[in-house]
DNA sequence: TAGGCTAGCTTCCGTATTTGAAGGGAGTCA
DNA sequence: TGACTCCCTTCAAATACGGAAGCTAGCCTA
């Protein structure tokens, strides 16, 4: 199948995938959170091509992700900010920081602060019934009908 | 410049994107996370063609997120499973789901138990420190000289 | 012992996407 | 007038992908 088939998937990771589940995509996000927002400082920053840039943030600015902003009149100059869809996206780069941190060898480029109570920190995934941390072996996950019949599991557990 | 060399990126956001950044590896992270191990239950729930499929198995071999096991000696049959550092990429994941429900129509086709408290729930990210919720617009991010070096931002704020 | 079935891949080939370099237009500055 | 900046667009070559087919090893059935 092709990547725009996720799409219409019943699944949300699926869907997600579409619309930001690339390497250019994901990088251009981290690239916003850190306050980049004009096209030659996005292309020196990620060092994605021009031609692959113009063509992204066209399609993340038509799926609302982003907007186009001008910032000049004279000459007229634009500027791409992240709209709340957007921002929305943070754990998805925080989730990747945190794990390239832990598993991938490296310096630690980037300092938090929480602005809230002033600590340097990183993010933490808890339950927010409980409180306590999560992580894969806490959850148990159980997919709806329509999703199983989608992956067309055939019965078996895979 | 290529996707390889994020892979020797100060930013491990990059480094992470190089590693599983690209639509078909974040969709078998959510296939393992489904419980999914064997190629062909692979092949048919996320509709990846066997020559990507492989491609990606090996390269998650490799790279030590998931690990081959035999589990059958006649005949000879193996299958996939996530190690550790595997595992530790389900914030990734949890982190598209919660965007894809939030902002994408569609239904919800997974369901969360936490094991531990036993109710229903989506993962939050919090601050480990005030135990408050975070978002992107509660932290303030800083970069170290070197990721500043690599980025050439060139004095302006982009 | 032949024929068929399943799992787990590999090979092939045409198409689609990406890269990298170059170019272009609109405006400012000296 | 000419150089420079920003924001892209165009083009050719390299790369990756999708879909179908094939291949191997080991059952199973008769």
């Amino acid at each position: 199948m092709s990547r725009n088939d996720l799409a219409s998937s019943a699944c949300a990771v699926a869907r997600s995938i579409e619309k930001v589940g690339d390497t250019w995509s994901l990088m251009l996000m981290r690239e916003f959170f850190l306050g980049t927002r004009r096209f030659e400082a996005l292309h020196r920053n990620t060092r994605i091509s021009p031609h692959v840039l113009s063509g992204r943030l066209k399609a993340m600015c038509a799926e609302g992700i982003i907007e186009k902003r001008q910032y000049s009149e004279h000459p007229p100059r634009d500027e791409y900010v992240l709209t709340e869809k957007g921002r929305d996206l943070w754990p998805v780069i925080m989730a990747l920081m945190t794990w390239g941190e832990k598993w991938l060898d490296g310096p630690e480029a980037v300092s938090l602060r929480h602005k809230g109570c002033g600590e340097e920190m990183r993010p933490q995934l808890v339950c927010p019934d409980c409180g306590e941390p999560v992580a894969a072996r806490d959850v148990a996950a159980r997919i709806s009908e329509e999703f199983a019949g989608e992956r067309c599991a055939g019965g078996d557990k895979g």
